[in-house]
DNA sequence: GCAAAAGTGTTCGTACTACACCCATGG
DNA sequence: CCATGGGTGTAGTACGAACACTTTTGC
C-alpha cells in the first residue's frame, strides 16, 4: 500500500447499515453490542471502515455477514453523515448509512457469532446508541415510512408467502396509522400484482386464511406500463 | 496535522455539487472546465476534496464559492457515489453528491471567476463531463424531477416574484409534461400559500400578469396542520 | 382591430371513504 | 355452540380531468 501524503485527508470513510425486521405487529432493527475502551460497551448499528479496494455497498455487506450473518431482501443507501466533524471523538469519520430489511421468518435466525452480542430490538426500544447512531436510525425510520408508500418494499419484510392480515398489520404498525381492512385490501388487490397461492396459514385461530405472494415479475411489468404504487391513508 | 497510520485508509473523499437553474423554458446546470495533465479539458460538475475540520455541507458552499460565486436558494444532499473505486483514474474517491437551485433572476450573473471556465449548459446539451459525472448529473435530475412533484422547490427556481405562467412552464419543461393552464392554477391557487402582488410583469406582449410570491411561512402553517404538497399529471 | 398572452367555470368520471354482516375453523 | 379471525359489497363524496371563450394590453 503506497500512500500520496501531499493532500490526502485525515479523515476515515465507514458504513453503518439499519436492519428492519417485521414479526407480529412489532419492527425491529438489528443492533451489535461494541466495547469501546477498556469498558464502556454501547450497542450500534452494525459497520466499519471501508477497505481501500472495496465498492461501498460491498463494504456494508461484508460487515452485515461478519457481525450478524443475516440474509437481506432488501438494501438502499439512506444518507451520508459528515456534517458533526465529531460524531465519532477519536478521529474524523464520514459515515454512509444504508438501511435494508430482511425477510420475517428469518427473523429468529439470530446467531450470535463472534464475541460480540448481536441482538434484534423492537423500534419503541431502543438504548442509546454509540455516535450519532441514534440519528441515522431515526432517518432511517422517516425513510423507511415513506418508502413503504410509494413502493412495494413492505412484501420485503414478509415471507415469500404471507397472509393478508400480516401485510395489513405491517402498514399499520410501521406508519402507525389504522387502515380499513376491506379498503386496503380492495385497493391492494386492484393492483393485480398478488398472486394467490393454494396454501392456506398454518392456524392460530378462527377462520384458515389464504396466502399470498407478491409476483415481483408482475409489478415489474406494471412499471412498464406507467403504474404507480401509492398506499395512503385518511 | 498528525496521522494515525494504523487503519488510515488510501481514500479521499470529495463533494460535488448539481446546481439547477431556469429560464425562459429551459433547465441549465452550471458546470466548470478542468484541467487534466497537461492538455486535457473537461466540463465537470463543481466540487473538490472535503478538509480535514470542514463539514460536507460547509464543503460544498466554499468550492461553490471559490469556482463560481453562485447563490443558492436550496440544497440537498443527493447519493454519495463510491461504488466504483475507479470512477477517479488516478485515486480512490467517494463523492457525497449534492444538488443546489439558484433563483432564476440571477442566472445571468455568472463570473467567470477564475482562470477556470464557468458556464450554465442546457440540461439536453450536457457534453461528456470528467469522472462519473454525467451519471451524478443523471440522478440530480431524477431527484429534481421527483422533488418537484411532492415539495415546493419550484419557487426556488424562480425570482422572488414571478408570473403563474412562469411557474406554470417551470414544471411543463421540467418534468417534460403537458399541463392544463387552467387545472393548474386553480389547484395550486387553492393551496393557499401563494400571495398576489400589487405587481405586474414587464410586459412581453398581450394582457399583462400579476405577479405571485410563494408565502413560506403560510406553507409551513399548512404543514404543520399536516398538508401534503402534490403535483401529478394525467 | 388584430395579435398575444392572461384570466376564468362547469361537467363528468373515477377513486377514496365510511361502514357491518356472514363465514370457516378449532376447541 | 361459541370464540376467533377471515372474507366481502355498496352508497356517498370529493377531487382530478377535460374542455373554450372573454379580457386586457401593445402595436
Amino acid at each position: 500500500m503506497t500512500f500520496n501524503m501531499e493532500n490526502l485527508q485525515n479523515i476515515r470513510i465507514a458504513v453503518d447499515a439499519i436492519v428492519f425486521g417485521y414479526k407480529s405487529n412489532d419492527l425491529y432493527v438489528l443492533l451489535i453490542e461494541q466495547q469501546f475502551g477498556s469498558s464502556d460497551k454501547y450497542w450500534a448499528l452494525p459497520g466499519g471502515l471501508v477497505k481501500d479496494d472495496e465498492p461501498l455497498s460491498e463494504a456494508v455487506i461484508r460487515e452485515l455477514r461478519e457481525e450478524t450473518n443475516v440474509e437481506l431482501t432488501f438494501m438502499e443507501q439512506l444518507y451520508t453523515f459528515g456534517d458533526d466533524i465529531r460524531r465519532d471523538s477519536r478521529n474524523r469519520v464520514i459515515s454512509v448509512a444504508y438501511y435494508a430489511l430482511v425477510d420475517a421468518s428469518n427473523l429468529e435466525i439470530k446467531a450470535d457469532t463472534d464475541a460480540e452480542r448481536v441482538q434484534w430490538f423492537k423500534i419503541d426500544e431502543i438504548p442509546p446508541l454509540a455516535f450519532d447512531h441514534n440519528l441515522i436510525l431515526k432517518k432511517g425510520i422517516e425513510r423507511l415510512k415513506a418508502k413503504l408508500t410509494y413502493e412495494p418494499i413492505g412484501f420485503d419484510l414478509l415471507p415469500d408467502e404471507f397472509l393478508f392480515s400480516d401485510l395489513e398489520n405491517l402498514y399499520c404498525t410501521i406508519l402507525e396509522k389504522e387502515i380499513d381492512r376491506r379498503n386496503f385490501r380492495k385497493k391492494i388487490l386492484s393492483y393485480g400484482f398478488l398472486e394467490e397461492t393454494d396454501n392456506f396459514s398454518p392456524i392460530r385461530s378462527g377462520r384458515p386464511a389464504k396466502l399470498f405472494k407478491f409476483n415481483k415479475l408482475k409489478y415489474n411489468e406494471l412499471i412498464d406500463k406507467g403504474f404507480h404504487f401509492e398506499i395512503k391513508f385518511a
